[in-house]
DNA sequence: CGTGATTTGTCAATCGGTTGCCAAACGAGC
DNA sequence: GCTCGTTTGGCAACCGATTGACAAATCACG
């Protein structure tokens, strides 16, 4: 240690970031380091006093709590994950806001990690991610039942839009949007609906089509399904000759983008929306954007977000206030690419 | 705990989560642990011997170094973290899809944090999270200039479509774009445009605008600002009337949902676009879904995220690869919303 | 075979917190 | 004033890695 040195960078203990730790305080107050962790992280556990004189050296040392050494010794990180399989679907732009929202406020950090669609690769971001998260919301997951469950053993999991035995799950559930979404149709008219199913492993999917054949049973209307598609633009582009083909007057899409490219593919094919063929899509994402603007089956994903942080919470014993646990109610709602069927 | 538990929990050395340790493999491969540590981490410091048989114990174990522990007496965390104002505003997706590949490429961790248009609680969530990471991105900060050379003194930062002093920075030039653009309109017979502008912490805002300034000096066509406004929907859509009493024949939006706001007042007010009015926006993020599809200038969202990690990591000194270092150019792309000027 | 130079592996300290255990200090009651 | 019970604060071990210093082992070469 070479003495006087003029800049303070080198005065006894050397520091890495300038940050002040627990001993600084300790010093500055006159006590233990072990009692400043106590008098910071149990209230109640030293005297009001010493706690005092702590807080306001902390106060003033703009002291905090490196998260890494804390933990360490705790095995809790305060840090939360969200899997996605495309972060470009703005489906995920939603549930990425709640949980962030949700996360930040209760003090943990959000960490994204993407997949690109790849059931392999999202078990290899998992893996590395896992050791510093105490939770994972799997929002849109490739992996197989098996895996989730594999997983869910060494770590919090919650699942959004999906549904695996005994893991805590965030669900929208399509029944109410949906019902009200084929009466709406029937009453414009329509007599064959022809749904874009999303990707294969996309269980949510499964769901929301099993709800329009409920919901087209119930109302005596036709429904099939064309798919499995991938859940893009393009995916809806390329379906479109298939649903036109298929006489269907309605087309109700996977979800909102794939919508927009079906809409996209009719208008270059010289059919006209909702003139000739009405389009629904799900989540209600970007249809206020268009023109004509999209009639969707809306999900509160922000909602959804912050629910699945919550529950992420709850398991981990960080936040007594659960939310409800029931499945997320859909609704309709109606713009101006429905209307009543041509024929 | 019950005595002889048969599930094999407590065995000796009680672990958190299953997680093997360099420990483990210490004892498997019949070495120190320090030793295990040079062979993964420093090739050629130990045998090849010695190595290999540690590898294929760490192999065997499914080894993953612990981060949090690693972090401790190294200080580097192998996370980076992206700061961005609003996580709806739809040009930050492309930015993080880039940002999120490069760091994970790297075996880097990416952290999202989200400061809600808000300076104080930028810099509060940049407190909070500064400690666990290596370097920051502020994608679209709001702090003034003096807050981020503070910042960057303690932690690395480098700075998207934003010039402070001596913070590296990844910028989208305007100007070739703009340059373009003004060309466009004034073809079309356009002498009078409006720029929206955006948030006045903006800077790249008042870069997009001197750059419409001086290609339209250039082109003798009359260009006026007008703003600030809140860069999303309805800051477009109620900057409509004001754009319109302006005489302006074609409006330039500070980006592509200020635009789309636009032309969304613009058709309730009976304007029809491109016929009555141009309307061009800036990023490119969204003009194609729409229709009238959106002329806009277009910028590599995903490039820039990508160069900006990139950039973290060459100071960082953890990537030699270090990409071009000059401003990303932009480029207009032209689609419906623009048309010759109805004088 | 001996010597010096180099390679290889071990010891132990360290990062910044947390926490079980214990002793000193304190207060109450007789 | 003494004992007993309760607070309160300190000591030291620990989480899982990294790394400087050093000793042991290995090797080259005369």
């Amino acid at each position: 240690m070479t003495d006087a040195a003029p800049t303070g960078e080198i005065t006894g203990r050397r520091r890495r970031s300038g940050a002040a730790t627990i001993y600084d305080i300790a010093e500055l107050a006159g006590v233990n380091p072990s009692t400043v962790s106590r008098a910071l992280n149990q209230p109640g556990r030293v005297s009001a006093k010493t706690e005092e004189k702590i807080r306001k050296a902390a106060a003033d040392l703009n002291f905090h709590a490196n998260p890494m050494a804390r933990a360490l010794p705790t095995g809790r990180t305060h840090t939360l994950a969200v899997v996605v399989a495309d972060i470009t679907n703005p489906m995920v732009f939603g549930v990425i806001r709640g949980a962030e929202r949700a996360a930040s406020q209760a003090g943990f950090t959000l960490v994204i990690a993407e997949s690109q669609e790849s059931g392999s690769l999202e078990a290899g971001t998992i893996d590395n991610i896992a050791p510093s998260v105490d939770g994972i919301v799997l929002a849109t997951s490739r992996l197989p039942d098996e895996e989730i469950l594999r997983l869910a053993q060494r770590k919090t999991i919650v699942t959004l839009n999906r549904e695996v035995d005994g893991i805590p799950s965030v669900i929208s559930d399509p029944a109410p949007g949906v019902s009200a979404l084929v009466a709406h149709l029937a009453d414009l008219g329509h007599r064959a609906i022809a749904y874009l199913g999303g990707p294969s492993r996309s269980w949510i999917s499964g769901r929301r089509w099993e709800a329009l054949m409920h919901a087209a049973r119930e109302r005596g209307v036709a429904v099939f399904e064309i798919g499995p598609n991938s859940p893009t633009l393009t995916g809806g582009e390329s379906a479109f000759e298939r649903a036109h083909a298929s006489g269907a007057t309605a087309v109700v899409a996977y979800n909102d983008l794939m919508a927009i490219g079906l809409m996209r593919a009719a208008k270059a094919a010289g059919v006209s929306v909702p003139e000739d063929l009405s389009v629904v899509g799900f989540d209600d994402v970007l249809g206020d954007l268009l023109s004509p603007s999209l009639t969707s089956v809306h999900a509160d994903l922000t909602g959804m977000g912050t629910r699945s942080v919550a529950r992420l919470l709850a398991q981990l014993g960080a936040d007594g206030s659960h939310e409800g646990d029931g499945p997320i109610t859909t609704e309709l709602v109606i713009r101006e690419s429905t209307g009543p069927s041509p024929r």
